[in-house]
DNA sequence: TATTGTTATACTCTATAACTATA
DNA sequence: TATAGTTATAGAGTATAACAATA
């Protein structure tokens, strides 16, 4: 037997009651993205966290973890396997800094420029594909719209 | 010492490489309203998965767990434990369908009731206020863009 | 004292395999 | 055989506390 036979009122279940609320639907499309975007990472043997290293890495070489980590909002002992990783695989380098013995200073090595510049033509062809239903306008209501709730919420008390 | 003297270039530390992308700026969205969601069902002893859950029983009551899964976009297993918390708090009632001995018939107790109303009115004040910033011209652009981004991945083979 | 990087830990969310009882 | 609910388990992702080295 098919399903929705045994509710009350005997029609199709669905989400439809939870589609007013904004944070139902951002979470749909960022499972979305989500997932599409680890299929993207996969066979380049990244995530979206080491990904993201690499792109701000690649825009700020020499900084520090410390800085790692608040550019990319996580909390510091989450990025220890991330450059772990990385330097495992060769694709950033730890360097001390003589000026400030605690630090390390970060940049890719050429394996990972190459790397970074493969998965970022991947990426951008990925969401090329997501943004096919969408006009030029559509994305940029969409990235300000985004930019303004991120921005009211962590602006508040 | 303040921070980015350490770089290459001197230049403060920023995302700015990230924002480009729309994963990106989705998942910071995203975190901060996950984020005020939390703390705004928090006080009511709710989660987003178990206010997710009280939604869309009450919209369709006498739904199963398998129904309820689909409709949420989770596996079954992770609904055992919320279908749990909300019938030993009392919210739900799980009732044995004849005609299927394997099913439950799943309905909001009056409490249920109660509590999904107060969380409702305190989810959408929250909405309102991270809607500050938008137009109403902003909300709907946003929501359908939203919706299309996720139709373009759950449409995908 | 404060900060960097680190370890240990824990909690949430989510996914899969396999069991039971029913069909 | 197939499905509903369940159990056990494992993997991400993320958060805090506390430590050693350094400032």
């Amino acid at each position: 037997m098919s399903g929705g036979e045994e509710t009350d009122t005997a029609k199709k279940v669905t989400d439809a009651a939870l589609r007013p609320f904004l944070g139902f639907n951002l979470r749909r499309a960022w499972n979305v993205i989500h997932a599409d975007l680890g299929a993207t990472l996969d066979p380049l043997g990244l995530r979206m966290i080491t990904f993201s290293a690499l792109v701000v890495i690649g825009d700020n070489p020499g900084l520090s973890q410390a800085q790692l980590a608040a550019a990319l909002s996580v909390e510091r002992p989450n990025l220890v396997a991330v450059t772990d990783e990385l330097t495992r695989r060769g694709l950033i380098s730890r360097e001390r800094v003589p000026s400030d013995r605690r630090t390390y200073a970060l940049r890719l090595t050429t394996a990972g420029a190459r790397l970074l510049a493969q998965a970022t033509e991947a990426v951008h062809a990925h969401e090329t594909s997501l943004y096919a239903g969408l006009t030029g306008d559509d994305r940029a209501h969409l990235l300000g719209a985004l930019a303004k709730i991120e921005a009211t919420g962590t602006g508040r008390s």
